[in-house]
DNA sequence: GGATGTGAATGCATTCACAGCA
DNA sequence: TGCTGTGAATGCATTCACATCC
């Protein structure tokens, strides 16, 4: 019975992607109280179709109860587990400009495993202050806390041109993976994982789509 | 002489994406005076091979020059136009809580090819404030405003348990493109343009591949 | 020599279609 | 009957490798 998360040979990484997806989508409704779902009706949602959502799932395990669909509960912690969020991840804030308060104060983060643990800035007339619960660090604390603390994540929120400064440090202080808002292409050795979200480039892409679909008028 | 951006038969959806980002780092480069670069070299910078870049570009026009590689300043400027951002997006803005005023704020949207025109909030409390040079409006004059002002984009930073609604009324009121932030999937006409940014999402996306990523220790 | 542009070859990812199970 | 899981078939995207040009 316990499905043992088998690790398997090979995933394709929009796969891996897309599971982030099914995860939001079944928390939307463990809400309203829904007990099941067939791959079909989860793929209508999110605007995949249904041989995808089963090959995406299959590829960690034997989730589905055939005649019945997928239990919700049941999927949702399988995929946390998978996705390893269902411990806690501890995570730091770099950069408490208008950006980074804004993350800051967002709650969602807690219940999706993620725990903001300590935000640091360089502006010495941040340093200090409090946000929240949180009191701004000097970054040249990074360092040490990171080591004391095993925090393994960081969002990074700071301008363009001190980004791939500031990731430097992250780097060499000990962090795993980086979420880079700063809007420039950062270099990371390949064992730091990183992500990436530029408003300017998903903005350009919708002017593209609609730029260049003068087909069905 | 004059490469007429061809509008080319097919191009796959990752190129799209990637030329973003080709743009993105030629911007940078002008900033710091350089001339040129091949292939190889923007390939490196933003971790594409050298065969990947020049076959994204040439989906579009001959751009380059033999011997040489190509002009950044000519480069970019023919990204610009083939994405559509060489003239200016009319763009509103929905929900001026933490994170709308923080995008507010960001300055990078105006040399982007993207201009906030118009600020939206149902919070009784907030419409008529002022952010900066944008006083806030009610939700419910969002129709008016985009048909009399032909906005076209929408950055939706609205709570999740709203953005479906607020985004039915965009699309009415004429919207063809939205920028999503709301953790949940929207559904909206085939001619509508979607594209979202889930920060959960991209944190778990970090957490699997350092989770799943027990092998070179 | 140093670079582009591009058909051909390869490699991934998605979809089909169906056996098998509740 | 209704739905999953999965090999086989298809369809995309990337990479190779080389003719071509400055």
């Amino acid at each position: 019975m316990a499905v043992e998360t088998p690790r398997p040979a090979f995933v394709p990484n929009p796969a891996v992607r897309r599971l982030s997806y099914y995860l939001r989508q079944l928390e939307s409704y463990q809400k309203k109280g829904r007990r099941t779902v067939s791959s079909k009706q989860l793929g209508v949602a999110l605007g995949y179709t249904d041989a995808q959502v089963r090959k995406d799932l299959a590829y960690f395990g034997q989730f589905g109860h055939p005649g019945i669909g997928y239990k919700v509960d049941e999927l949702s912690s399988h995929i946390r587990q998978i996705i390893g969020t269902d411990k806690t991840w501890g995570t730091i804030l770099v950069g408490a400009g208008n950006l980074g308060r804004a993350l800051l104060a967002y709650a969602g983060f807690e219940s999706k495993g993620f725990r903001i643990v300590a935000v640091f800035d360089s502006d010495e007339r941040k340093i200090g202050q409090s946000y929240g619960s949180h009191h701004i660090r000097p970054t040249s604390d990074i360092r040490l806390y990171v080591q004391e603390h095993r925090a393994r994540l960081a969002i990074l929120a700071v301008p363009a041109d001190v980004a791939q400064d500031v990731a430097d440090d992250l780097v060499n202080a000990g962090i795993q993976g980086i979420l880079n808002f700063a809007p420039v292409a950062l270099v990371v050795p390949p064992y730091v994982a990183l992500s990436s979200v530029d408003v300017a480039i998903q903005l350009e892409q919708l002017a593209f789509h609609l730029h260049s679909a003068r087909k069905k008028a």
